[in-house]
DNA sequence: GCGACAG
DNA sequence: ATCTTGTCGC
């Protein structure tokens, strides 16, 4: 039995879940640090899709935080559940994987999603809601703006501008490659942006993208393979 | 109405 | 996301 449930009412048509986004943002809490970066677990999650054959494999991998070393994986595969819609990613990814969080033994501790949380339209993307949904401390690094608009950083590792929706920050373009395109960083649920930059760059030693979400990838990759093509 | 648009 | 070879560069 999965410890992280899916409701019952899960939307099958846009409009229904955007009400489902109204009805669910007022629960996301940005009051709170959340976990110091370097400690205990971080857990990357990433799903891929055989649209052809109407499959999806979610695939979890937690990792020690202080040494990026796996402590664990997990993978899930489903129907697809909902269409690409921008803006209501989280409707399309979540169910498989909450199915893969819940073949978890370990404490998945900071959850980094592929993909935005407060940065959206409605502030509810895919990192806020999956964090609601379960009660974890997520965090959203997404590989383009989406609608924002931001300053290139400067070239040297490290350095950020603001993500913006109008004039309101809702999450920040940060360079964790000298020279290398910047990921973008928001907030999802119990964590604040500062400290989601400070855990991005602790995730990317080496590559642009975070050593959680390439494990995440090329394990829900496999995960898809053995199912399907 | 048209174009843009996380993955 | 996914379709896809070679190629430039550290």
């Amino acid at each position: 039995m999965s410890s992280y449930a899916m409701p019952s009412d899960w939307p099958t048509d846009e409009r229904t879940a955007r009400a489902v986004q109204d009805g669910l943002r007022t629960r996301v809490v940005l009051d709170e640090a959340g976990p110091p970066p370097g400690t205990g677990h971080v857990t990357g999650v990433d799903v891929a899709y055989d649209d052809e054959r109407d499959v999806v494999a979610a695939a979890v991998v937690v990792l020690d935080a202080a040494t990026l070393d796996v402590v664990e994986e997990a993978t899930a595969v489903g129907k697809v559940a909902f269409p690409y819609v921008p803006g209501l990613l989280a409707f399309r990814e979540i169910p498989t994987v909450l199915a893969a969080l819940g073949e978890l033994r370990s404490d998945p501790g900071l959850v980094v999603c592929d993909g935005y949380g407060v940065a959206h339209p409605r502030r509810f993307g895919l990192a806020s809601h999956l964090g609601v949904l379960t009660g974890l401390p997520t965090i959203g690094v997404a590989k383009n703006p989406f609608t924002f608009v931001y300053e290139d950083p400067a070239a040297v590792r490290g350095s950020a501008s603001p993500l913006l929706d109008g004039a309101e920050e809702v999450g920040r373009a940060l360079r964790t490659r000298e020279g290398v395109k910047p990921v973008f960083v928001s907030a999802g649920h119990r964590v604040s942006l500062d400290r989601a930059c400070a855990h991005t760059l602790r995730l990317t030693p080496r590559y642009r993208l975070p050593e959680s979400t390439r494990r995440a990838d090329a394990l829900c990759r496999s995960a898809l393979r053995a199912a399907a093509g």
